[in-house]
DNA sequence: GCCGTTTTCGGCCCGACTGTTTTCAGTCG
C-alpha cells in the first residue's frame, strides 16, 4: 500500500508551492493527498487495473494531478516536482511543520536571513537574528524556539489507546475544578471532539469542547489554563485556548453558547471530508452551515445548532454517529436510512483471545478469570503461547495440559465460562506449531504469524492461506501485523486472505491493543465485503488489559460492523458451535 | 488544480487569536 507516501509527496508539494506563493493550487493538492489517504483501495493496484482513469475516479484527483501519480509510480519521481522543489529552499516542507511558521513568513525568513533548514532555523534563533526581521520581534523568536521544541518532542501522532484516557483525565480535572469554581456551569457538556471522538487510531491533538455564556466562559478557560498538566499556554482567549502538556501533547479547549453546542460539536468532530460533503448538503437545500449552526440562506435566521442530531435531521439526514463520519459512503447511507446498526459495547459477551503466566501475561489464570467475570462476561478464552514462541514462554504440551486441568477446577467456583484456547504459531511453510490430535481438543484456535516478517508477499500469503485452510484453526489473530509507529504490516496480498478465509468460514480478528488495532478500521470495510465475521479481542497480557475492548470497539464501528458481523456478541453455545463445525 | 442537479468559468470555509501593527496580516483549525 503506497497511498501515505504519494499523500505525503502531495502534501510537500503543495507546503512548496504555497511558499512560492501560488494560489489554490496547493489546497487542490492538499485535498487531492487527503483523499488518497482516506481511500480503501491500494492506489498502485488501482493504477495497474484501470490506469489513468482509475486515478481520477479519486475525487479531488483530476487529469493533472493522476499524471503526476502515474509519473511517481512508473518512475519513482516527478520531473515536475523536482523543478518545484529545486526554487525552494530545501527544508521547506518540514519548516512548514512548525507551528506559527507559514508560507508568507518562511519566505521572509528565507530571504532575508537565508535560513534553508531545521538547523538554519535554530543557529538564527539562538543568534536572535530573527527578532531584528521586520514583522517579527522578540516574541515571535521566542514562540519559534518553543515551536521547534514542541516539534521536536511530539511532532507524530498519538495512539488512540494513550490519547482517550489522557482526554478523560483532563477532562475530569476540569470538571472537578470548576465545580468548586463555577458550579452552575453544564459539566455534561465538556466533550472530546476531533479525530478521538471518531476514535481514530492515532490522534494529532486533543480538542475538547464545552458550553458556557460569556462570564462563564473566562472562568472556564481561567480554570483549564491552570491545570497542573499543563505545561505552556499557547493561547488564550475567552472562545478558544490552546496548552500543551508537561507530556508534551497539545489540547485545545473551545466554548460556544448553548444555541451553537451541536453545531461546534458536529464541526469539531470532523471529519473535514464529511464536514465539506455535509456543507455542500445543506447549500443544496437551502441553508448555510457552520460552526455556529445552521442557517436559512434567505433569511439568514438559524433553524437548528443546539444539537447534532437537529441539525442532520434537518438537513434530510438520520443521525450519523461520529465513528462514520469519514465520508465513506455515510452521507448516501443516512439519506437514505441506511446506515448500519452498529454493535455496541454491551453487546460483547466475551473475550476471545489473552495470555496468562504460563506462558507471556503477568497474571495468574485465575485472576484473569476473576477479573473478565467482574467485567459482566459470559465466556473467555484463555490463549497462551503455542511452543514455537520460545521468547513469549510458549507452551508445550505437557504444560498446557496441566493448564487444562486447572481450567476444569476453576469452572467449580466461578460463573462465566472458561474456553480451552491457544494461540498457536502459523509455522513458516503454513502449518501449526501442536500436532492436529492436540488441536481437537481446543474449544478455539487462535493462529498467528509472529516471525518471518521479511519476506515476500507470495510466501507470506501462501504461509497465511495455508493455515486458514486447515480444519483446526477458527481465528486469525492481528492479521497485518503492524505495529502502530512501530512496524509496517508485512507484504501480504489481503484480496487472497480475505477470500480464502471467507472459504473456509475462518473468522478475523480485530485486535485491541493500542500499538496494534489490527485489523485496522480500513480493512475491516474491505473484509466485510467478503462475507467474513470478525472477533474483537484484547490479546491481554495483564487483567487491566482487558478494559482495551473499546479502542478495538472502535474500530469496528469504524468499519461499519453490526452485532451480527462479530461472533463474540454470540452466545457461548452459538459460539461453540460454529467451531465445531469447523473441525468436521 | 479541481469541480459542476443553477455554472465548462469562476469560485474555492471562514472566524478567532496573536503579534506587531497604529488598523491589520499571518496562521490555524
Amino acid at each position: 500500500m503506497r497511498n501515505r507516501e504519494i499523500a505525503e509527496l502531495l502534501y510537500d508539494v503543495a507546503d512548496i508551492m504555497e511558499f512560492q506563493q501560488i494560489e489554490w493550487k496547493p489546497r487542490a493538492y492538499r485535498r487531492a493527498a487527503q483523499n488518497i489517504e482516506n481511500f480503501g483501495e491500494d492506489i498502485e493496484k488501482v493504477y495497474e487495473k484501470k490506469g489513468k482513469n482509475g486515478l481520477t475516479e479519486i475525487p479531488g484527483v483530476g487529469e493533472s494531478i493522476a499524471d503526476h501519480i502515474a509519473e511517481y509510480l512508473e518512475t519513482g519521481k516527478v520531473e515536475k516536482f523536482e523543478e518545484l522543489k529545486g526554487k525552494a529552499p530545501s527544508g521547506t516542507a518540514e519548516l512548514m511543520e512548525i507551528r506559527g511558521l507559514g508560507a508568507k513568513k518562511m519566505k521572509k525568513l528565507a530571504d532575508a536571513l537565508e535560513i534553508k533548514t531545521m538547523s538554519d532555523l535554530k543557529d538564527a534563533v539562538n543568534n536572535h537574528r530573527i527578532r531584528r526581521l521586520e514583522g517579527f520581534g522578540e516574541k515571535s523568536e521566542e514562540n519559534i524556539a518553543k515551536a521547534i521544541e514542541n516539534y521536536e518532542k511530539s511532532h507524530s501522532r498519538i495512539a488512540l489507546g494513550k490519547a482517550l484516557p489522557l482526554a478523560e483525565e483532563i477532562i475530569s480535572s476540569l470538571k472537578a475544578e470548576l465545580s468548586i469554581r463555577a458550579p452552575d456551569i453544564d459539566l455534561s457538556k465538556i466533550i472530546y471532539t476531533g479525530s478521538l471522538r471518531r476514535l481514530k487510531e492515532t490522534i494529532g491533538d486533543i480538542d475538547i469542547l464545552a458550553e458556557a455564556n460569556e462570564e462563564q466562559a473566562w472562568k472556564m478557560m481561567n480554570a483549564f489554563v491552570s491545570l497542573p498538566e499543563v505545561g505552556q499556554v499557547i493561547s488564550k482567549g475567552r472562545t478558544r485556548s490552546s496548552i500543551i502538556l508537561k507530556e508534551g501533547f497539545g489540547i485545545d479547549l473551545r466554548i460556544v453558547p448553548p444555541e451553537s453546542y451541536g453545531a461546534a460539536l458536529q464541526y469539531f468532530t470532523g471529519s473535514k471530508e464529511h464536514n465539506i460533503e455535509l456543507r455542500n448538503i445543506a447549500l443544496r437545500e437551502g441553508y448555510k452551515l457552520s460552526e455556529y449552526g445552521l442557517y436559512s440562506k434567505n433569511s439568514g435566521e438559524q433553524v437548528a445548532g443546539r444539537s447534532e442530531e437537529e441539525i442532520y435531521r434537518k438537513l434530510g439526514l438520520e443521525y450519523i454517529v461520529p465513528e462514520l463520519r469519514e465520508n465513506r459512503g455515510e452521507l448516501k447511507s443516512a439519506v437514505r436510512n441506511e446506515l448500519p446498526r452498529l454493535v455496541n459495547a454491551g453487546d460483547l459477551r466475551g473475550d476471545l483471545h489473552l495470555h496468562t503466566n504460563y506462558s507471556e501475561g503477568v497474571e495468574n489464570l485465575e485472576t484473569m478469570i476473576e477479573r473478565a467475570e467482574a467485567m459482566g462476561y459470559e465466556y473467555i478464552a484463555v490463549t497462551d503461547h503455542s511452543r514455537s514462541q520460545r521468547i513469549a514462554n510458549g507452551m508445550d504440551i505437557e504444560t498446557m495440559k496441566a493448564q487444562w486441568k486447572e481450567i476444569e477446577e476453576l469452572s467449580k467456583h466461578f460463573r462465566i465460562e472458561i474456553l480451552r484456547g491457544s494461540e498457536v504459531e502459523i509455522l513458516k511453510d503454513g502449518s501449526l506449531d501442536y500436532p492436529d490430535e492436540i488441536l481437537k481438543e481446543l474449544d478455539i484456535v487462535v493462529g498467528a504469524v509472529h516471525s518471518g516478517f521479511a519476506t515476500s508477499e507470495r510466501e507470506m500469503t501462501g504461509r497465511i492461506v495455508t493455515a486458514l485452510e486447515n480444519k483446526n484453526l477458527d481465528i486469525l489473530a492481528h492479521p497485518s501485523g503492524r505495529l502502530l509507529g512501530k512496524r509496517e504490516a508485512y507484504s501480504v496480498n489481503f484480496g487472497k486472505v480475505f477470500e480464502a478465509a471467507a472459504v473456509n468460514g475462518k473468522v478475523m480478528e480485530i485486535n485491541c491493543q493500542p500499538s496494534r488495532l489490527d485489523l485496522n478500521d480500513e480493512l475491516i470495510f474491505r473484509a466485510k465485503d467478503y462475507g467474513l465475521k470478525f472477533c474483537i479481542s484484547t490479546d491481554s497480557h495483564t487483567a487491566s488489559d482487558l478494559a482495551s475492548m473499546r479502542y478495538g470497539l472502535g474500530q469496528a464501528r469504524r468499519g461499519w460492523l453490526e452485532k451480527e458481523d462479530i461472533v463474540n456478541t454470540y452466545p457461548c453455545s452459538r459460539l461453540k458451535e460454529i467451531f465445531k463445525k469447523l473441525r468436521d
